[in-house]
RNA sequence: GUGGGUGUAGCUCAGCUGGUAGAGCGCUGCGUUGUGGUCGCAGAUGUCGCGGGUUCAAGUCCCGUCACUCACCCCA
């Protein structure tokens, strides 16, 4: 260790890669929790992905993926080999690599197969507030092979609303739509362009409906044409009503007809199932081509202007090898967002920096096999502790627990009978207590998400 | 990718028209010879992002560069 400490390389963060403090981080695991024991409480079983898929694979989607996708390479591969050509890239989405784990394990899956996954994604773009480059995303699918039955369209978004009931944030709500019935009502008043007109509509919520109306006629609609494309498009129920004001438009057309059914069925499931969680808004698109049905969009009260933390819908080709197409649905979470915004504004605390409840003191260092006995015991027991560092002047060894939000101090052989005490530090209570017995309440015993009304 | 902002102690920041590097919080010790939080006293900590230039002299002015950050685009 002698060696001249040469002068440390400065750390700095690196832009859109956000890590957290084991405070944050106890609030993040007590999301992914959450998550994880209600998509199981559903009967979705886990798979992972490997990190890395070819690059071809990430582009073949098409669009504009070939900018935010992180090529992978070996700093040690040849340099006369071909620079340019890189041949894997870190997967920007979930649903890419888990329609390409569906063709390859085809043979050995049952159908229809649903599964969910939580993994990490990345996304070279710049971020900024909410936007990384790498992040969390939690995501369900059910796939089948040739045909999907609708019904899967309406129980998929009831876990995500079971989700946000559990967790300690604000109303979610879920805001759906079906594809088609935006694309039934434009062809039933004469318009072909059905993804431009999408694309145009999709940004009423930015630009606003004046501007929407302007685009929409410079795209080639009549007046009247972007005027019907707007009322389509302010219609939001909370119940099926929305199909009394899509009618009292005028127009038909059958898929049309088929949109309205399916979202029907969307929303009453919702509203026996998860009341208030729901809500049908015709306005919602979803940017992306491949969705043909269904599509979900989830918004957090009061912070609407965040966008979407929770998205999805139905591809009638999740994936396909040529020969046999498999339609899938499928809604994912965009976890890291969701904390971002709400630890970033200070809406959720973590009641302690530890899992620790309990930290034992040590009397002197004779003392420390007795403290480790004890801390054994209480572990035996389920009680999260830790054994103090040193047996400092007890007051250090309280400030030591203090500090991390540690409730309790224990201190062996301080009762007037020789046996153990316990303190609770909040209080300043303490009481005589026996290792095999002792049990803290029971919101001690795991670091509690505190949220500020902010 | 385009355009703005900011880089000084662990954190938040001050530092004027160039003249020897500061505050608050936090941290360590002591008051308090084994039960914290309050209070008082004392103390430690800096490649002033990096490189170059101007100058007797640069944290300060100029050029470059890097990083972070905000907005646009797009998305979760």
């Amino acid at each position: 260790m002698n060696t001249p400490a040469p002068r440390a390389a400065r750390v700095t963060p690196i832009s859109g890669f956000p890590e957290y403090l084991p405070a944050e981080r106890i609030v993040e695991q007590y999301f992914l929790d959450v998550i994880r024991e209600t998509f199981e409480l559903h009967g979705y079983p886990s798979i992972e992905t490997r990190a890395v898929e070819p690059v071809d694979r990430l582009l073949g989607k098409g669009g504009d993926a070939d900018k935010e996708v992180y090529g992978v390479t070996r700093l040690a591969a040849d340099e006369d080999e071909d620079a340019g050509e890189v041949e894997f890239g870190l997967h920007f989405d979930l649903t890419v690599p888990f329609a390409r784990y569906v063709l390859e394990n085809a043979g050995r899956l049952s159908f229809p197969f649903r599964r969910y996954q939580i993994q990490k994604v990345w996304r070279g773009e710049r971020p900024q507030e909410g936007r990384y480059r790498e992040f969390t995303q939690a995501d369900i699918d059910v796939v089948d092979v040739g045909e999907l039955s609708s019904h899967y369209e309406a129980e998929i978004p009831l876990v995500m609303a079971e989700i946000f009931a559990k967790l300690p944030i604000g109303r979610m709500t879920i805001q759906v739509n079906n594809r088609k019935i935006p694309e039934g009502f434009y062809r039933g008043i004469g318009i072909d362009d059905i993804t431009g007109t999408l694309r145009i509509v999709d940004k009423l919520d930015k630009v606003g409906p004046e501007k929407v109306q302007g685009m929409l006629e410079e795209a080639g609609c009549t007046s009247e044409q972007a005027e019907q494309c707007l009322a389509l498009a302010a219609i939001r129920t909370d119940d099926l009503g929305f199909v009394e004001q899509v009618r009292a438009l005028g127009v038909e057309h059958p898929t049309l007809d088929e949109g309205l059914e399916a979202l029907s069925r969307v929303i009453r499931t919702g509203m026996e199932n998860a009341p208030g969680a729901l809500v049908a808004d015709l306005k919602i698109a979803r940017g992306l081509d491949y969705y043909t049905g269904t599509v979900y969009e989830t918004q957090l009260e009061g912070y609407e202007s965040w966008g979407s933390f929770c998205s999805g819908g139905r591809y009638d080709a999740l994936a396909s090898d040529g020969r046999t197409t498999y339609p899938g649905v499928g809604i994912s979470i965009g976890v890291s967002r969701l904390l971002g915004l709400l630890l970033g504004k200070g809406l959720l605390t973590a009641s302690r920096s530890t899992p620790a409840c309990v930290l034992v003191a040590v009397n002197d260092e004779e003392g420390r096999p007795e403290s480790t006995r004890i801390a054994t015991a209480l572990r035996s027991r389920g009680v999260p502790c830790e054994v103090a560092p040193k047996p400092a002047k007890f007051g250090k060894q309280i400030r030591y627990a203090e500090r991390r939000g540690i409730p309790y101090v224990w201190f062996p052989g301080a009762g007037e009978d020789g046996g153990d005490q316990v303190k609770d530090i909040r209080s300043g209570e303490q009481v005589d207590a026996r290792p095999d017995v002792w049990q803290p309440p029971a919101e001690d015993l795991r670091p509690q998400i505190l949220r500020r009304e902010g």
